[in-house]
DNA sequence: ATCAAAAAGTTGGACGTACAACAAATATTT
DNA sequence: AAATATTTGTTGTACGTCCAACTTTTTGAT
């Protein structure tokens, strides 16, 4: 009975609805690791079941059959960074202009910016081109961030009391980010975080003509 | 005995010569065609083989194996691309900011812009991460890349007279143009090529005080 | 120039592996 | 005891690679 390969010493969960859960998440994280690690074609039911330390018989008994689970890692991955990176600019104080400028420093932050992220972002944009489930579920997921990256925009430039087409920013913003994370995912020689960093700031401060 | 399934009515090879290089060259677009249809994990010897109106057996007669097409399918693109984009850039009269701000026109435009370059090069970027011939030789192809813009973008400072950071500014135009490729790649209907060309020569503009 | 031997190109089947999905049996919780 | 969780074995399919047979082009001796 092998342990989540990295999931630490956590308590084994006793009833149903706690075994419910537990085995839902591990699946998932399982499966994003197997995802970072082997890549779409290297990534099956088998190898999935044995990062979360579960049979293979068993993701059966969870999710429909692999597609599902692909979409289930989407959002969990998503939801994971998104959450993260709004909680740290919730948290802090300051202007509109400063909040969004916080964005990329969290999108590139440690905790989110890991090896296992990037790669099986990687996977999952790849898989959202060709698989129907995970690209519909994708699609969602990027109209959200657009509407909520355009907002924080709006607000600052608002604030700047300059008048940009704040739609066309954030595109270019998450176009940016994107290319970042995938260039740096690519090749980790060429790019370190803290000049991705800086060039979305920079972006960022020009189009708002900080600089 | 099927002709290759978009080559038209070429003529029919007859020289040792010159049906090694049709082969190579149908395997290698057959291979591009397979990846952007059905991605990474549903393309397999026998639909590189279809697509290229040969049988299974013949893919290992011109490549030891799948991942030396994958690396041959890789070149082939990045090649066509960027020699499409050097040649309009070249022929063009004007200066070098003018030259400069041409690349991401040549980029997206319709010639090189095409669904199914989009889709490959995701495919390719996917298989980067996982296939160590194939992310050798894409990590060569990109030093050259970014080599070639740094050069435009500090002649194209030293003609405005401004004094910028070329390297970090290379770097920044490829992920953005990368992010776009990528971001119009998976999301049809989030953002057109002439917003992609707007946003990059946005960029470019703003980093070289032209606007 | 001719034509048979050699070389290169080409095919479809065979082999061993591995896959996703299913099923039947066992263990644990309710 | 009933329901749920879990494992292992099974099934049919499909994969990459190898290979022996076959066809077409090239070579070179005449």
């Amino acid at each position: 009975m092998p342990n989540p390969s990295s999931a630490g010493a956590e308590k084994r969960p006793r009833t149903h609805a706690e075994i419910n859960e537990y085995r839902r998440r591990t699946l998932i994280e399982g499966a994003l690791r197997s995802l970072a690690e082997r890549g779409v074609a290297g990534t099956t039911v088998a190898t999935i079941s044995k990062e979360a330390g579960a049979s293979r018989g068993l993701l059966g008994h969870y999710f429909a059959n692999k597609d599902d689970v692909m979409v289930a890692a989407l959002q969990h991955l998503f939801g994971r960074i998104s959450e993260s990176v709004r909680g740290s600019v919730d948290r802090m104080e300051g202007t509109s202009t400063e909040k969004l400028l916080a964005v990329p420093v969290s999108l590139f932050a440690g905790a989110t910016f890991t090896e296992l992220n990037r790669t099986a972002f990687l996977a999952l944009w790849h898989e959202t081109r060709f698989n129907e489930k995970v690209r519909k579920a994708n699609r969602q997921l990027y109209r959200d961030y657009i509407i909520r990256m355009d907002h924080m925009v709006r607000a600052a430039a608002q604030e700047q009391g300059v008048k940009i087409d704040a739609k066309q920013v954030a595109l270019g913003f998450i176009a940016l980010s994107d290319g970042l994370w995938l260039g740096l995912s690519i090749h980790d020689d060429v790019l370190t975080g803290e000049q991705a960093v800086d060039l979305c700031q920079d972006y960022l401060r020009r189009e708002l003509r900080l600089v």
